[in-house]
DNA sequence: CTGAAAGCGCTTACAG
DNA sequence: CTGAAAGCGCTTACAG
């Protein structure tokens, strides 16, 4: 096969210099229109495409981007590494993964391998409670606006806020957050947000899986029940995952949702749209966030000092089915703010129910 | 802040040629072993950290491999991301991402993408039923060991045998299989391996999900419920995404799992332990999958030619709660055959249930 | 065993 | 407006 044709090809072809070639298909107009025109064309009907080595070696720019995820396994990382794909690509550039695999000394290592390799900038999504130290090299992370001196990040609070106000708005006065660790900034900022949007007289319960499985074993059950029985009628987890985990303990106890309580996330992860009932979750404005993060890191490229202007993308509700209708009247009108009545709950008997007749699903 | 170092810098400091710094470092052996160890001595102590750019400008490699998936917003992306990264990083080599969302005019596109960027080979995870072009540069395809001419896959057939003879050592004879689509080699493949492992006399039906949404609508109620009625005590899903779906169908429809039916996936996502109950699914071997496809592809980057040997590598089986105890008896003995009786199910009223006693859970 | 030289494909002052 | 030349950092025949 013939060799990928390059810079001199056109310039014999067309009996001109390389420079001039070259700055014709840059377009840095120092060369006359037509000149340019035709260079264009022949580098077209050549299928010219131009060696990134060769640039990279002469300007010093790989126009490569690394993206570094504390743990690439994380059911988040696909919608990171679309958004960020396509900011990256949209702006010329090409995206290298680095995995620290949960690790946090991996991390800075993971960052580090990127550089080497040439990456420009790096963009980093960092394990909470890890702060990213100076690598003397254009970085920019993902974080929470509550972490200093960070990039980007959506505002989780406000996220958390939306949940808060949508559960409030269908009369839950009692409601359990569920979190995964109490060391994340983003997790602390989505729990504040929740509370901030409860009344004051709301009950709120707080449940941190990491110290439920500290002490019971991880997959432990979280142990949902009893606060059904103390009369909480609303779950609101800090990740879809985590509502994941409630909807099927609580379905699975015999509670049902959105009959008996409500459940919500918060991601949009991929599943929150398929089980049933589908979840009603708070999701990032990935685009946005990648937009910004990319945009910011070419601009440190470029020379720039690093901005943090980005924080606070605002997160976008999306309401389903989980958290459904309103409860039968608010706490204070309950029969002594006892216990729910058992008698509340919806299902019936398996084969009382077997047509679709008012299913709320969406067929 | 200094430059970089590079190989000029080492052969000034230490007075001899760049060439002999170079062939020191690369370790070709054309260096006595003392001048070798000076210089890498030398090197080290300069931090000294050699320029991919340059080297791939003057080797014609880069050291980059890219990875194509159909939809990188896919729940398995990140166990193949990560796997990939893995290995292509073991072996010295970077991975870049490109994404077709979806789109099979894009799935090339994203490729030739990744290849004018300089990827040495591209790893493509194709949408079901696309053939990939040969494009004239080295590429290793991850599918189904039906797709003709790919390069490595898992043995999907087999991970179904595997689910098919969990089911039918548990007592199952009436199985519902839950497919996304007919044109998916894997999907096929998965069906085809668990119907082989069932019983003669088993009764098996076939869903396709596509099938019903196109019907129903997106995200419509599978409706698994007539299929318990019918006498089904085992649901297969030839992915956790669907077999999750079930799952919360099935709890909030009050069948209880696995009291009353078993349920199946396959991949071993993320959400498949964390679930109550967790489900029992196969997984493939990312590690070696993607170990195979990274050394192929470095073997056709050298020249050979590209190799299909790697079909077929075996898939985990992952035995979870979901699929829990036998059913009461085999369906011969059921009475009548006729539907399963709603007093089979398990789930007695909320309050009765608040200890934790006969949980099966870990804690 | 070691070195001088050419070359990978591009960009960028610098002349003309 | 156009071109000749140097240089980015490396590798690789080819001499010595």
């Amino acid at each position: 096969m013939t060799p990928r044709p390059n810079l001199t090809h056109i310039a014999k072809a067309l009996g001109v210099s390389v420079a001039t070639v070259s700055n014709a298909l840059s377009g840095k107009g120092r060369v006359s229109e037509e000149m340019a025109r035709v260079i264009r064309d022949k580098a077209k009907e050549l299928g010219y495409i131009p060696s990134l080595a060769g640039r990279a070696l002469s300007t010093g720019r790989s126009h490569v981007l690394g993206l570094v995820l504390a743990d690439i396994g994380h059911p988040l990382f696909p919608q990171f590494a679309q958004a960020i794909e396509h900011a990256a690509s949209t702006a010329g550039y090409g995206v290298l993964i680095g995995d620290s695999r949960g690790d946090i000394q991996a991390q800075t290592r993971a960052i580090n391998r990127l550089v080497e390799r040439g990456a420009d900038g790096i963009v980093v999504v960092p394990r909470h409670g890890t702060r990213i130290a100076d690598i003397g090299h254009p970085i920019a992370v993902i974080d929470s606006p509550s972490t200093p001196g960070n990039t980007v990040s959506a505002d989780h609070w406000n996220g958390g806020a939306q949940i808060g106000a949508h559960l409030s708005s269908l009369d839950h006065r009692s409601i359990a957050i569920i979190g995964l660790h109490p060391d994340s900034n983003v997790q602390n900022d989505r729990v504040g947000g929740i509370k901030s949007a409860l009344p004051e007289e709301a009950h709120v319960e707080l449940l941190w899986i990491d110290e439920l499985e500290d002490k019971h074993g991880p997959g432990c059950e979280l142990g949902l029940l009893p606060f059904v029985e103390k009369g909480v009628t609303a779950f609101a987890a800090v990740s879809d995952l985590h509502a994941l985990r409630a909807v099927t303990e609580l379905q699975r106890r015999g509670v049902s949702i959105p009959g008996d309580v409500s459940v919500t996330g918060f991601d949009d992860l991929i599943w929150a749209g398929v089980i049933a009932p589908t979840l009603t979750t708070v999701r990032m404005n990935m685009a946005r966030i990648a937009e910004i993060a990319v945009a910011d890191l070419i601009r440190q490229v470029e020379g720039a000092p690093a901005q943090s202007d980005g924080q606070g993308v605002p997160m976008q509700l999306i309401i389903r089915q989980s958290s459904g209708p309103a409860p039968s009247g608010p706490a204070g009108n309950r029969s002594g703010g006892g216990p729910r009545p058992a008698t509340n709950k919806t299902n019936g008997p398996i084969l009382e129910n077997t047509t679709r007749e008012g299913s709320d699903q969406t067929c």
